[in-house]
DNA sequence: AGCGGAACCTGTCGGC
DNA sequence: TGCCGACAGGTTCCGC
């Protein structure tokens, strides 16, 4: 379900909400696969810390804790959390309930149980935070970057832009609109694709983030946000989940291919 | 190195 | 109505 625009979004309001809040008790509904490790000591962990910050890395959203401590969750594909007054009964997705010292709640739900929650005293000791490529909207992100590590690639254009080793943070929704702003075809072998090109992708990959965040993400059906509301950035998709429908820009009708086992929305004409 | 395939789970939708 | 396959904003592991 989320990328980086989806998960900046549930960071900022999270945020909002629960920073200075200290967690007083945690209780699991269902645990496997999303708790990592021991579920006494998760709780053990997490029970009387104070949240001071919550940021994003990539994909994952960080919450600082005081004594100092991180909470490192990853949402997948269902993944959501949600703050609100406290429940009385977990409803049929809630995984892990932090109630907290205010009286509030905060709520990890995830139909599909695909969603991570792991401690860390050192983020240094995440494997996953490790292998990170660079922020998208970072100064990281430059022309120099792809030449050096992408220049003679033979992989498809759409497959690198999915690897969270090189760029971190985007996903199936946005890769396929900002290609399609790029007027690249997602087939192209990446050592093919020249500087004017990469330019291009580098220019909308920052700017359909960046609208993207400004649009609360987009809700195609899962996403939600810490309030329960949806993003509104999906009126402004031109060929993710279009299938068949008229380009905008040309109109003829969108394709679907599957590329590395995912869909993939694009333009025949004016993608090449 | 990098591909395809399967796995982790649950739910929804379309076709017959 | 019911069953079956395809598909879903993600990641990881395994074998070639």
């Amino acid at each position: 379900m989320p990328e980086l625009p989806e998960v900046e979004t549930v960071v900022r309001e999270l945020r909002e909400e629960i920073c200075g809040d200290i967690i007083s008790s945690v209780e699991i509904f269902r645990s496997n696969p999303i708790v990592q490790g021991d579920l006494d000591t998760f709780q053990e962990q997490l029970c009387g810390r104070k949240f001071m910050d919550v940021k994003r890395r990539a994909k994952y959203l960080i919450f600082d804790l005081e004594p100092k401590r991180y909470l490192v969750a990853h949402l997948r594909m269902t993944g959501k959390f949600i703050v609100s007054e406290p429940l009385l009964e977990p409803t049929k997705h809630n995984r892990v309930w932090f109630n907290l010292e205010s009286g509030r709640q905060m709520i990890f739900d995830d139909i599909r149980c695909f969603g991570t929650l792991e401690v860390y005293d050192d983020l240094a000791d995440s494997k996953s935070l490790q292998k990170l490529g660079i922020e998208p909207l970072s100064k990281a992100m430059t022309l120099g970057y792809f030449i050096k590590n992408l220049g003679s690639s033979k992989r498809e254009i759409k497959s690198v832009m999915l690897d969270q080793k090189i760029i971190a943070g985007l996903g199936n929704i946005y890769v396929s609109e900002i290609l399609f702003r790029s007027r690249i075809n997602p087939q192209r072998s990446t050592g093919s694709i020249n500087k004017k090109e990469w330019s291009l992708i580098i220019k909308y990959t920052k700017y359909i983030l960046q609208e993207a965040i400004k649009n609360n993400g987009t809700t195609i059906s899962d996403f939600r946000r810490v309030d329960d509301k949806t993003g509104a950035f999906q009126q402004f998709l031109q060929v993710y989940d279009k299938k068949g429908m008229p380009c905008t820009e040309c109109g003829t009708p969108i394709q679907r291919i599957v590329q590395q086992q995912r869909s993939t929305f694009f333009c025949p004409e004016c993608q090449r």
